[in-house]
DNA sequence: CCTATATCAGCTCTACTGATATTT
DNA sequence: CAAATATCAGTACAGCTGATATAG
């Protein structure tokens, strides 16, 4: 593995950017630098948080499943929802419901409104573990202890706008 | 797959957060919509930029690759800088050049410099595909046509701070 | 001798497709 | 009936570890 480099990639690739396609345009340019840090700065959070998490057995994915079930009133969520809520896959979201439930953070248990349906109730470990993981991310500000209150209210309200665009909320 | 959601799923688990933690700190919550809204921006744009680039037989990473062949003046370059350029394993360099050369986009020839090392080179195919997939990606602006030239600057102000504190690069 | 380059085997994880049983 | 829920099998991809052969 190389050490920091002596400049910034991104804005190396920007400058030969403008360089072979002199006639794109100056949007053209700053979105392929946005795009760029945008899924390198998602690279390097993925792996600080799944870092940190690594000790209580989880990943960034299962540690947000186990959070929403500790916000819901019960402590249980149809799958359906957690999906729906988290955005993704039903799929993705059985496999994993089915580690948290290995891990014995959360049993299932079928939904007694709707006979299609499965409930994920989070058990008192996994209660534990979750507030246990929290503390050490609250900690470590999620990654992204070096951005003030502004910036990172900025890349909320930024990056909002692209998921609205993107159609993935309405409002 | 369900539709958009009737409101934003990452101000509602800003302020589950709120509600749940409410000695964090309003920091720790900009923080936490901050990280949820990367990841998600980071799963949309990907989605976005891999289905543009599938017609031309390339992931997004891929695509990056094969681009910077472009860039160098020989259209030939060095696993090892691919690497670090790409910031990515060597293990990564070696598959996504498998990938191309599978395709015969690039092909591989040893360094007349250094014993040790690799060539990628990119062939006459290479360098079609590359300037097709971007003009595609120009057109649709890689997936960002909602910004304004405003944000797309911010969003790279912010985030090179956050990746030169990660340890990206230095200067 | 120690380091760098690249590959390989093998593993984890997320994400997706297509098919299926069950229930609404 | 059609639609929704969840699962399963299988695939693709990125990312990593550890080991290895070769060369600087």
């Amino acid at each position: 593995m190389s050490g920091p480099l002596p400049f910034d990639p991104v804005q190396r690739a920007g400058d030969s950017w403008t360089e072979h396609y002199p006639d794109a345009g100056e949007d053209i340019y700053a979105a392929m630098r946005a795009v760029t840090s945008i899924m390198r700065a998602q690279q390097i959070l993925i792996a600080v948080l799944d870092a940190a998490l690594r000790p209580f057995g989880l990943t960034f994915s299962r540690y947000e499943a186990l959070v929403l079930l500790t916000f819901s009133s019960t402590g249980a969520l149809p799958l359906s929802k957690i999906g729906e809520r988290l955005q993704v896959h039903a799929t993705s979201v059985t496999n994993v419901i089915d580690r948290l439930e290995s891990a014995g953070l959360v049993h299932r248990e079928p939904n007694p409104r709707d006979g299609r349906g499965t409930l994920a109730v989070i058990t008192d470990a996994g209660r534990d573990v979750a507030d246990k993981a929290t503390r050490e991310l609250h900690h470590i500000r999620f990654g992204l202890r070096g951005l003030s209150l502004d910036d990172l209210d900025g890349l909320f309200t930024t990056l909002r706008r692209l998921r609205r665009e993107a159609g993935d909320f309405v409002g």
